[in-house]
DNA sequence: AAAACGGGGAT
DNA sequence: ATCCCAGTTTT
């Protein structure tokens, strides 16, 4: 796609506008693929709620769909509104959330759910404002809650439209490893005006990158705007970010250890003395400062007496 | 701007 | 062994 910038500019992009027609012309192709092509998930059904493309959307930063699914399903079950999850137990909510990963969100979700029923009657909010005003609620699940469960206008930007537009319109194999003010402007170029189109153009532009424009192995062949594409255009030029990159560790690290306690105290039926937790992690140290960051982030409860204490998910 | 935060499946 | 995933919060 001939876009204004530059495969890799030397100097900040100017403000220069994306031609309309050739924004226009992407979108087209992606929504006719996407209208064939569309994943059924659950939280795209026709009967679904905004609460539920709540869920969906928390269990989905950083967890992928495959594993998501059965557990948004359960949760939709035992929790099917704001109402029903902002009373629920914390311990609940943990063990319901089992291995997403990332406890944290769980928690988070649940003062959502609290937050949703006291400042708006148990009902989310429309307004970006608002949306971001709750816990666990970011720019991307914001814009994606406008998008998906109410159909309005926003600019939803997750790692798989940043990819879709990196190669589309920049030609490069993968957008920078922090958002840029200038990517922000450029994806809001692909925006169209009215609020039916540009949650089309969202629900398509992450389909088309999480199912073809993949990050690993594209499939440029099945792919409907590939003869737009910048990135094929200039010969699939390598990621210029390729060798500042830096995996997350895991093994070894405090994220393991911490998921290691808390998958003991979630198969526990009894609070749990220190010398089981001790059993999961032989560094003390470690293992010390692990549960005491459990503890303050209120996914672990202590009780008893200080000499022996035990531990169990909050109630 | 950078670090912290889980866990599993794919390559 | 490394990468990747519908990010958010805190420092």
């Amino acid at each position: 796609m001939r876009v204004s910038m530059s495969p890799v500019p030397a100097v900040p992009t100017p403000t220069t506008p994306v031609p309309a027609e050739e924004t226009a012309e992407v979108r087209q192709l992606v929504d006719d693929w996407f209208a064939s092509h569309a994943r059924d998930l659950p939280w795209r059904s026709p009967d679904r709620t905004p609460y539920g493309v709540l869920v969906s959307e928390v269990m989905l930063q950083q967890t992928p769909v495959v594993r998501v699914e059965p557990a948004w399903r359960a949760w939709m079950t035992r929790w099917p509104t704001p109402a029903d999850l902002a009373t629920a137990a914390p311990a609940d909510v943990l063990r319901a959330w089992d291995r997403l990963g990332y406890p944290r969100r769980a928690l988070r979700l649940r003062e959502c759910a609290r937050a949703v029923v006291e400042r708006h009657d148990g009902e989310l909010p429309t307004d970006e404002a608002a949306l971001r005003a709750l816990p666990g609620i970011g720019e991307y699940t914001a814009a994606a809650i406008r998008a998906f469960a109410f159909g309005l206008r926003s600019t939803v930007l997750d790692t798989n439209v940043r990819r879709v537009i990196a190669r589309v319109a920049e030609g490069i194999a993968l957008p920078a490893p922090a958002l840029t003010v200038a990517e922000r402007r450029l994806a809001q170029a692909f925006v169209p005006d009215d609020d039916r189109s540009a949650a089309r153009w969202a629900a398509g532009s992450m389909e088309l990158g999480a199912l073809v424009c993949t990050a690993r192995a594209p499939r440029c062949d099945d792919c409907p705007v590939r003869a737009l594409c910048a990135w094929r255009a200039a010969g699939f030029p390598a990621d210029a970010h390729a060798g500042r990159r830096r995996t997350q560790a895991w093994a070894g690290t405090d994220r393991q250890v911490r998921g290691r306690i808390m998958a003991l105290l979630r198969e526990a039926l009894e609070p749990v003395p220190a010398h089981a937790v001790a059993a999961v992690w032989p560094d003390a140290g470690q293992r010390d400062r692990c549960l005491a960051s459990l503890l303050a982030d209120h996914l672990v409860e202590q009780i008893g007496p200080a000499e022996d204490p035990r531990y169990r998910l909050p109630g």
